[in-house]
RNA sequence: GUGGGUGUAGCUCAAGUGGUUAGAGUGUCGGGUUGUGGCCCCGAAGGUUGAGGGUUCAAGUCCCUCCACUCACCCCA
């Protein structure tokens, strides 16, 4: 019979992994509380009309790539694509603007895109969210952003390159867009097929195009950010020189767009030479007209997204650091052997020590085997001589050296040389 | 959605232009040696060669279809 395999581009997490997913999960905690975040769990299916107001409808993501169902109820549901809109949906539904002007969440876990899986691209993904309401100081981008780099720092990734730029306001992106659309239809025969296409639907994006030609084109195609509006480009000069303060090295990176409409002002991403084409490590931005977009209260707000399959894919976490070596393993002998190793061996557990032992009633070689390569720091074995003699013979793995423990009080003994 | 690459044992890979019973290393299990594990030696289990069809006396090998994985486009984290 043939076996039933996971979904396509839905990937288990298998032990060895997972506790690396816990330790960068766990340093992201740490920090973010101590930037005053505080977490807040999502549900993983929302209205479909929610993403479709949030990222807007013209966006790849909702246009192609969402997991939306009507259920049962002939309601049309969708499972998130992203966490941003999720949470501006709690914010505004449990009116967490009222307790206090300045709201700062994260939250963690899976999202949803059905796209062609890739190296560092997968239909169900893990992403870690943070965003802070309430403020458009531009300094709570440099602190966002540093926050953001602090951690990438934490869990040990040193070599990422943190870009950003502006995306201008409704105020100032309008009278952009004309310009751009008018400077590249006069060029439009050089463009790519893709390129042509975007001109209509979203000229910006013939920016972020890798093709040659299209390159060339855009090299000498005017920029948004000589074009911003005087508010946003004093924003976006305070959040570089913050950034200069805080000592976060940054490019300015004029040709970054988002693939969400709602960004506004400040975007940025981070980006590693070690992924491939998914390059992308973490991606954010200013988005000072979603809440009000989503019926709220004006409410300006930033934030970015990690995506961990890849965070951990490059961060240098080695396997010593963060897989607990079992303290002791219990070599037993014979049957009277085993019915005391699986009472000291459990006893031991309950006061918190990682023992291991056999149940096969295998040979010693064997169990010897098993506990070198689980990697135990001590090896107890104990034969029927042992146990007439009321003792036990504890071996350190690291030097061979061995010691007689009295069964007496085998327990306190064991507990009292493991540490615990 | 569009291209390219790859599918043989749990894992990494072999099997000249089709040709006996598809092999090896590693891992697993058992045994020998060892002062009680590592090193060494012996043995065993483990395969519908991704699936289905076709060509042929004969297919892991050639052809077709499908599937999966993978890389890239696209898009994004």
């Amino acid at each position: 019979m043939k076996i039933i395999t996971a979904v396509r581009g839905f990937k288990d997490i298998l032990p060895g992994e997972t506790e690396k997913w816990r330790f960068v999960e766990g340093k992201a905690r740490e920090i973010f509380t101590a930037f005053g975040f505080r977490e807040i769990v999502l549900p993983i299916l929302e209205k479909t009309e929610l993403f479709k107001r949030s990222i807007g409808e013209t966006t790849d993501i909702v246009e192609k790539e969402m997991y939306t169902f009507t259920d049962r109820g002939d309601e049309s549901l969708t499972m998130r694509p992203e966490a941003t809109a999720s949470i501006m949906r709690a914010y505004l539904e449990h009116t967490l603007y009222a307790s206090d002007t300045l709201v700062k969440l994260y939250t963690i876990g899976p999202m949803f895109r059905r796209e062609r899986p890739q190296k560092g691209r997968f239909r169900q993904f893990n992403q870690l969210n943070a965003e802070l309401l309430g403020s458009k100081d531009p300094r709570v981008d440099a602190e966002v952003i540093l926050m953001l780099i602090h951690f990438l720092r934490g869990v040990g990734v040193t070599d990422a390159q943190l870009e950003i730029n502006s995306l201008g306001c409704p105020a100032c992106r309008p009278a952009f867009r004309e310009v751009i659309h008018t400077f590249l239809a006069g060029k439009n025969k050089g463009l790519c097929e893709d390129c042509q296409r975007r001109l209509s639907s979203n000229p910006l994006r013939v920016f972020d195009c890798k093709i040659e030609g299209c390159r060339e084109i855009v090299a000498s195609a005017p920029l948004l950010i000589d074009f911003l509006c005087e508010e946003c480009r004093d924003h976006f000069n305070e959040v570089q020189s913050s950034l200069r303060n805080f000592g976060v090295p940054f490019a300015v990176n004029a040709r970054m767009v988002r693939g969400l409409d709602y960004y506004t002002k400040t975007a940025f991403e981070v980006t590693t030479g070690a992924l491939g084409a998914q390059n992308a490590i973490a991606g954010g931005g200013r988005y000072d007209g979603l809440v009000q977009d989503l019926g709220g209260p004006e409410s300006p707000g930033i934030g970015f997204a990690v995506g961990l399959e890849r965070l951990i894919a490059v961060a240098p976490i080695p396997d010593e650091d963060v897989i607990r070596r079992p303290d002791l393993f219990i070599a037993a002998l014979g049957p009277e052997a085993q019915d005391y190793a699986f009472v000291l061996c459990n006893r031991l557990r309950m006061a918190g020590a990682l023992v291991e032992t056999d149940y096969g009633a295998r040979s010693l070689k064997s169990q010897m085997k098993r506990s070198d390569k689980l990697r135990c720091r001590y090896t107890l074995i104990l034969g029927e001589r042992e146990l007439q003699e009321k003792n036990a013979l504890l071996r350190d793995m690291k030097d061979s050296s061995q010691q007689p423990v009295g069964l007496d009080d085998a327990e306190n003994i064991l507990l009292n040389i493991l540490g615990r």
